[in-house]
DNA sequence: CACTTGACCTGTCCGC
DNA sequence: TGCGGACAGGTCAAGT
């Protein structure tokens, strides 16, 4: 699921209810989603404030007056819900979306806070995760270490783009838009709609993209990750905000899942090939192979 | 070093 | 209706 523009949606929301809430408790059933829970829980999560909800890349990072984080990583079907004391738990979710009675089959950590409220992490594919960590230490962390700058910061321009792009010339542009230690944030869905809307093929090589494309890719992606923020993030599958509530995003894609049915530009079909091991949706006319 | 493949998991969809 | 296989928004490690 979650490209930067669903992560970003998931942090404001959570921006809005966790600050000032005092964690009671925390119950996890699936290890690998929490892995150091055990020996640091209670000591250093239990009793201890939210400070601040942030982002970097698909990550999000729950600062606690402890000094440590909560750092998650949603991976493909992570959800991160938040429901207030008022709302009766496993009583049916009072948002109509994907997400019913909590906790379900897929609650992986449930966390419950002084008030009576509560945060699930729910995932189906338990590939996400959960670590608490020291806050100080994550800039340390080999990923935070590598990973490439925020697309949507003001100080990112089309030229820095182009320049961390060509880091991998011989690379296909979608792998290398995917690569989160060149530019942070971009999955397949942002990748897809980007590359249809700079009508580049996303086989071609990165050292075949002329200067005046880079401009145009790096336009097209700051558009549809905004765009994409605005409507919410994209709810293909299980993705909900923390309200429990779906993005509407795919319903503005021009080619994300959508084979078959006709190119918004030309009118010629949708096809869906594979490029870097990757679903990949094109426009064939519109999107011609440069090399 | 650059690139591809397999692994991590569950659920759904499609063809036989 | 059942069953097997492919596939799904992400990232690692291991292999070529």
């Amino acid at each position: 699921m979650p490209e930067l523009p669903e992560v970003e949606t998931v942090r404001m929301g959570l921006a809005k209810f966790l600050p000032g809430r005092v964690i009671a408790s925390v119950d996890f059933d699936w290890p690998k989603s929490f892995p150091n829970a055990p020996n640091d829980v209670k000591k250093f999560a239990v009793g201890s404030k939210v400070v601040e909800v942030r982002r970097r890349a698909k990550v999000l990072l729950i600062e606690l007056s402890s000094k440590y984080s909560l750092v998650i990583h949603l991976k493909m079907t992570g959800q991160l819900v938040f429901a207030s004391s008022k709302e009766r738990f496993g009583a049916g979710h009072p948002n109509d979306s994907l997400v019913g009675q909590l906790p379900d089959k897929s609650t992986r950590v449930t966390l419950t806070f002084k008030d009576g409220s509560k945060l699930f992490f729910n995932d189906q594919r338990k590939f996400g995760w959960m670590r608490l960590l020291p806050t100080a230490e994550i800039v340390n962390l080999d990923f935070f270490k590598k990973v490439g700058p925020e697309p949507l910061s003001d100080d990112f321009d089309w030229r820095q783009f182009r320049g961390r792009l060509l880091r991998r010339k011989n690379t296909s542009i979608k792998a290398t838009l995917l690569d989160q230690t060149v530019i942070a944030g971009v999955g397949n869905i942002y990748a897809d709609e980007a590359l249809w809307g700079a009508r580049l093929h996303p086989a071609t090589l990165v050292r075949d993209v002329s200067p005046a494309k880079f401009h145009k890719l790096y336009d097209e992606l700051i558009y549809v990750l905004r765009l994409s923020i605005e409507k919410g993030g994209s709810s293909d599958r299980n993705y909900v905000n923390a309200e429990g509530k779906k993005g509407s995003y795919i319903s503005f894609a021009r080619v994300f899942r959508r084979e078959g049915q006709a190119c918004p530009r030309c009118g010629r079909t949708i096809e869906k090939i594979r490029v870097a091991g990757r679903g990949t949706h094109i426009c064939t006319h519109c999107q011609k192979t440069v090399n």
